[in-house]
RNA sequence: CGCGGAGUGGAGCAGCUGGCAGCUCGUCGGGCUCAUAACCCGAAGGCCGCAGGUUCAAGUCCUGCCUCCGCAACCA
């Protein structure tokens, strides 16, 4: 018995500190229809997906909801794992970062990296809040140079640290990227990322000491990995590399495709084979970034409030449906526009009145005009060539892009067969050639509708796995009679004789007008999407800070200011600089609110400004004071001061 | 000059190695009657962001500019 050919993909391992989103079932939900697509095609396909489950994020979560961290993400992950089933996803393997499997590997690795002399201890200095015990770079800090996450301010501080060399490998990295031109998939993010270790790679900081939820280092106990070893080294440890058990690791490895969205290709296309370099380990074949899925107002984010929840779209439109609309409407490569109206008329159309529809009128036919039996007539007609032409020619079609993992286009050549055979129809016209008593030439045309149902519902089921069963019914056919892979695609194979039996159409036309005036929020551009945001951010407000005395209020000094010029800092998308007064003095202050006022609409208005705070540089401007504001989630508004409290009255 | 992406008929997008500008929806007109008011045919509508350049030939290559949008090392 020779040996099937085998095919590894996984997608990246998702961080469980919140649910999941309609982007991460993009990614699961292509992987998964590349595994199925691949085992129709006859290869041993393997596919991983899992969840990192370390860090700082997650103790801090679980310390918030009261749990230990283990516990919290236990509750989450199975959360996860009834996401994919919902989404019918047939993962091989669910790997987890706090596996024992995986942490021997991880501390495996690292301990080899380290006696290589590729790892070695130093330094990190970097921004501190010492109340959240986080470090920061210079632009994650918020204005002011403070904490982005409680707002106080930050220090310099320094940590003891592991470092991965990775530096020394950038030639090593160009050269492999040059030998190997596909690696890193599109070629958009290639050259992104050969300019970005063109411009030279900075070791990488691969332990912490300021928390301890993670992997500790195998030589070290104060420190535990940092994320980017731990997480990235699961796609090998789930195959067991280097126990007594690597059969699974030689049999797979090198992986096939590693899937993921663009923000994270540089983990994937850099650190992770510089990490196998170090390691003497092969690297993988591909990496494949797509792109994001955006709605309306711009990317998808918890503050923004426009998270769109898998789990409710699966139960509203059914599960075949979603994974349909998300693989057809992504262009390879290329963001996509996610709208509900999108996905209902991508369901209307290319569902209901294409695919679904075809199958209506075919059964309505055969049942109408030959008592509800399929068999191939002794005549055929002049259309009959054309169809079974394309047929033939359409698994070939599909495949070559479905290879690229471009699913997009992929179903837009099966889908170019099923428009074929409705024009076909309409051709051959059936009804015609049963008025006419052309019984045979009706049977043949009837016959190769059926069998292009089938075809095409074979080659469309990676992407929508249950609707195959649904197909075979009404078609009087069963899973076996039908075939299901590759092997099942030759013209014909449709047994003769076979009995249909009609049934509820496949995909029922939405009416989204409806839809719309149902549900009270609709999504014009202003108002209502308040609402939704409000709504949804209720778990998102912050926390309360800890209590303070009224002697602690009373050593901040509010003033009413009046502005007198506003600008804007220029290299500084947030930043304007306003002149403002305080009835007695003028000042200069740089407030982090560009993104929300122009310049004009601020001048003459009367805010409230915090007087006597320390001043600060911000892009080399220095500011005196600070402007409050009210914000929540992405909206910010200034606080005004009523125009009849002079300029220098004082709030409290 | 931080990095990157986008700017194509009303809307959303495709156009890889340069060769008469395409797809889906929408609009208008027609056809069919088997079907989920579905299906089929045809038409209108685009200085392919702007300005230069290379070429026999540029949406496609090069240069500059304008506008929008992401990312800046744990949000797919």
């Amino acid at each position: 018995m020779t040996e099937k050919k085998t095919f590894y993909i996984t997608t990246p391992i998702y961080y469980p500190s919140d649910k999941l989103h309609i982007g991460h079932a993009y990614t699961t939900v292509a992987s998964d229809a590349m595994t199925r697509y691949k085992k129709q095609r006859g290869y041993d396909a393997y596919f991983l997906t899992g969840t990192d489950e370390h860090g700082q994020k997650i103790q801090q979560r679980a310390q918030e909801a009261g749990k230990t961290p283990q516990e919290f993400v236990d509750g989450i992950v199975s959360g996860i794992k009834e996401l994919w089933q919902l989404l019918d996803i047939q993962y091989d393997d669910f790997i987890r970062t706090t596996d024992e499997r995986h942490v021997k590997v991880v501390q495996d690795i690292f301990k080899k990296i380290y006696e290589k002399g590729d790892i070695y201890k130093s330094e990190y200095s970097g921004w501190y809040c010492t109340p959240c015990e986080t470090f920061f770079t210079e632009r994650q800090l918020a204005e002011g140079h403070t904490c982005p996450d409680c707002g106080r301010p930050v220090e310099v501080a320094h940590e003891e640290s592991y470092f991965f060399e990775m530096s020394k490998y950038a030639d090593r990295w160009l050269e492999f990227i040059e030998a190997n031109p596909d690696f890193i998939q599109p070629e958009t993010r290639r050259n992104e990322m050969i300019s970005f270790v063109k411009q030279g790679l900075e070791d990488l900081c691969v332990s912490r000491t300021t928390f301890d939820w993670g992997i500790p280092v195998p030589i070290d106990s104060k420190h535990v990995i940092y994320v980017w070893f731990d997480a990235l080294t699961n796609y090998i440890s789930a195959l067991g590399y280097g126990t007594d058990d690597d059969s699974k690791f030689r049999k797979y490895w090198p992986a096939d495709i590693h899937l993921m969205a663009k923000d994270i290709i540089r983990f994937h296309a850099i650190i992770w084979p510089i990490i196998l370099m170090a390691a003497d380990i092969p690297l993988p074949k591909k990496v494949v970034a797509h792109g994001w899925l955006l709605m309306q107002d711009g990317k998808m984010s918890k503050s923004k409030g426009n998270v769109v929840d898998p789990v409710i779209l699966a139960e509203k439109y059914g599960v075949d449906a979603i994974r349909f609309f998300l693989l057809r409407e992504m262009a390879y490569g290329m963001d996509a526009n996610y709208s509900e109206e999108a996905l209902v008329n991508c369901i209307n159309i290319d569902l209901a009145n294409d695919y679904g529809n075809l199958l209506s009128r075919t059964t309505a036919m055969i049942e109408k005009f030959l008592g509800g039996v399929i068999t191939p007539g002794t005549e055929g007609t002049e259309f009959d060539a054309e169809l079974i032409e394309l047929a033939a020619a359409t698994p070939e079609n599909m495949a070559r892009y479905m290879d690229k993992l471009d699913a997009a286009n992929a179903i837009s050549e099966i889908w170019k067969l099923v428009n074929k055979a409705n024009k076909y129809v309409d051709a051959a016209a059936p009804w015609a050639l049963n008025k006419a008593g052309e019984t045979e030439k009706l049977k043949t045309v009837m016959y190769n509708l059926a069998e292009v149902l089938r075809q095409v519902t074979i080659l469309i089921s990676p992407v929508m796995p249950h609707i195959a069963d649904r197909v075979w019914e009404q078609l009087g056919l069963t899973a076996e009679t039908a075939g299901s892979d590759w092997t099942a695609l030759e013209w014909g194979k449709l047994p003769a004789g076979t009995r249909i039996k009609r049934g509820e159409p496949l995909f029922p036309r939405i009416e989204w007008e409806k839809q719309q005036a149902a549900p009270a929020e609709q999504p014009t551009p202003a108002a209502p999407a308040e609402a939704a945001k409000a709504a949804e951010a209720a778990a998102e407000i912050a926390p309360l800070k800890p209590e303070i005395t009224i002697e602690d209020f009373e050593k901040i000094d509010l003033r009413v200011c009046k502005v007198l010029t506003a600008e804007k800092i220029k290299k500084a998308d947030k930043l304007l600089k306003l002149t403002v007064s305080l009835g007695n003095e003028e000042r200069t202050v740089v407030s982090g609110i560009a993104q929300h006022y122009t310049p004009e609409e601020l001048i003459g208005k009367q805010l409230v400004i915090v007087a006597n705070l320390k001043p600060a540089k911000l892009r080399g401007v220095e500011s005196r004071g600070m402007i409050l504001a009210a914000s929540c989630g992405d909206t910010l508004q200034v606080i005004e001061a009523p125009c009849d409290i002079l300029p220098g009255g004082t709030v409290r």
